[in-house]
DNA sequence: CTGAAAGCGCTTACAG
DNA sequence: CTGAAAGCGCTTACAG
């Protein structure tokens, strides 16, 4: 069977199609009595209104595209689905990819979603992302966007995130304000603009405290649990005494509570562990996991919220939105119990 | 500045918009020499070509809209990705949208995703779906759809999911093997199919042994970790002994193993937990939960293939795939050390 | 308050 | 191998 279109509406109900358009978007140029019977008439035709026709002509697609890396870490979850909340909320429908941090496909992404001409973009982008390669993916369509979690220094643009750097620096005091003063900071891919800052912010508290952060103690892995578990490995086959570490979030910091248990440590007695993010099961583990709130909720709805704005306003200010990290003391950095600091057996 | 389309292309390059159209979509009708001409145009204006009026016309979108009803679960994780794995690679780009297990939410993301001509529709229904309701928002657009996960029993329709009476039986038959009598079945919202049938599955195992599911060991509670801990309490309430928890899935069940813990009782010892899914944290947890893999990357690859497939040939017979669950032994469900099942304190 | 005509940016026969 | 014309299903001035 054909599709029923709005001049068969306009026919059935005898009005112009221009009318029945009118209808559609509940005008108030059009009688209340007209609205009845043109509704009626959608009604018994089974009528489905073709919004990409609509909008063809209207010149926007009230979509909006999301191209994260994955969604395997709740914090893209949280993240995904707020923003999928406020695009609900404001009639805008999500058209989402996922580079897995592979910048071909990001770019392939960015280039579809252009052609699709969502009114807007939300990129969480992949890592080594460079301002040339945005500006040449999506300079030709000037789709506005918002970068979402991680910045591109070379790339001017709205950006909303964590201050990472207060971040790691609120765990850098609470673990030496515990007592603890061999950190290491462990996991994470390592050019992410994430990693370095929150590194950064740890450095800072400790040598506000007169210690150092040992760069042997760095050890970058991958986001992942099993970065964690690699992380712990290579920071005992370094011999260097610690009794804490800083993970680079809460899921990195769950693979090393693991790989120290195999080792025979318990987290929160002689070496201390932390994450980022606060990701809900953080609150729940044996023991629970100290760590900073990201707030990936507030941060996607922000971005979102800013992302609609710009659409309207295509003139506005790049702004740059950093949440102000919260630190969640758990039972994984209770307080040093006098011990000495943790010294791996090298066998 | 203005949007460059098809026809600025062909004047620039001296050919008809036609040509352009050809040189686009890369036929095997136009010259390489023409082609070359026109390309180095499409560079030289920074050429976006516009998806959406090409769809328009013809009359298909290379959309497919995912309504899931959340992503915080790595189950739902695992499979939008699959999900998304398979369309990226046939060309088509994933519209999303979460119902939150809310009805009238759901019904508003069909009929938008409707609205916006997607070329077909994978759907994980919300609670109490019914085929009514599908009918209603579906069936005017009779946009092709496949069900994943989740049936509707009163719905015609492609469907794909784990076999979840096998999946039920699995475990019972491994739970009654390593000893163990009394099982509870906890938490999952109480009308879910798949409760419904895990259940079933787990009572067949159970029976065929001289055994049965004591009713008021089943208690429904949600499908979420907070489920597990509430089915927990509830249980012990009962004031009935068991020595076996099964949960609607393993985020249940570390829910359950929390509470359990809380109260005294190791999982693994006098009490056996397994659940359903085998996220990935299932064989990290201390100790390691047994579960069934309920596949939900296979199930998101397959259930994409399906409805492409369904795309192509509409009047295709309705397909059920159920795939094979696979039972995870780990040290949740050891065998029972011979000790009296566990009575819990009524206090 | 309603209608006739043009047009959004493409593709599709059809013709040559 | 390429082009002129019609049309996908809407909205947008403009006119009355």
């Amino acid at each position: 069977m054909p599709r029923v279109t709005l001049s068969d509406v306009a026919a059935a109900s005898g009005v112009s199609k221009a009318t029945v358009s009118l209808v559609v978007r509940d005008s108030s140029r059009v009688s209340a009595a007209t609205k009845a019977r043109v509704r009626e008439a959608m009604e018994q035709l089974g009528y489905v209104y073709d919004r990409r026709a609509a909008n063809l002509r209207a010149q926007r697609s009230m979509t909006v595209a999301l191209v994260a890396t994955n969604v395997r870490n709740p914090y893209f979850a949280e993240l995904t689905m707020a923003i999928e909340r406020v695009l609900y909320k404001r009639g805008y429908t999500l058209l989402l990819g996922y580079s897995h941090d592979d910048q071909e496909r990001q770019t392939r992404l960015l280039e579809a979603m252009s052609e699709h001409r969502v009114d807007g973009m939300l990129l969480v982008p992949s890592y080594d992302t460079s301002g040339d390669m945005l500006q040449k993916s999506l300079g030709a369509s000037g789709t506005p966007h918002v970068l979402v979690t991680r910045h591109v220094p070379s790339h001017q643009a709205d950006y909303i995130g964590v201050d990472n750097r207060a971040a790691g620096q609120l765990l850098g005091d609470h673990l030496v304000r515990s007592g603890r003063q061999h950190v290491a900071f462990l996991g994470g891919p390592p050019r992410s603009t994430a990693r370095v800052e929150r590194e950064q912010g740890l450095r800072t508290a400790l040598e506000g405290h007169g210690l150092a952060l040992d760069p042997a103690l760095s050890i970058a892995t991958s986001a992942d649990r099993d970065g964690g578990e690699r992380a712990v490995e290579l920071l005992a086959e370094t011999g260097r005494p610690y009794d804490a570490i800083v993970c680079y979030s809460d899921v990195v910091a769950f693979g090393a509570i693991s790989a120290l248990r195999a080792r025979g440590v318990e987290a929160g007695r002689e070496v201390a562990v932390a994450g980022f993010d606060d990701v809900p099961d953080a609150a729940l583990q044996h023991p629970s996991l100290t760590t900073v709130a990201t707030h990936p909720d507030q941060t996607g709805a922000e971005a979102a919220e800013l992302l609609l704005r710009r659409i309207e306003e295509p003139d506005l200010q790049p702004h740059t939105v950093l949440l102000t990290p919260e630190l969640k003391v758990r039972e994984s950095t209770r307080s040093q119990d006098g011990s000495a600091p943790h010294t791996p057996d090298t066998r």
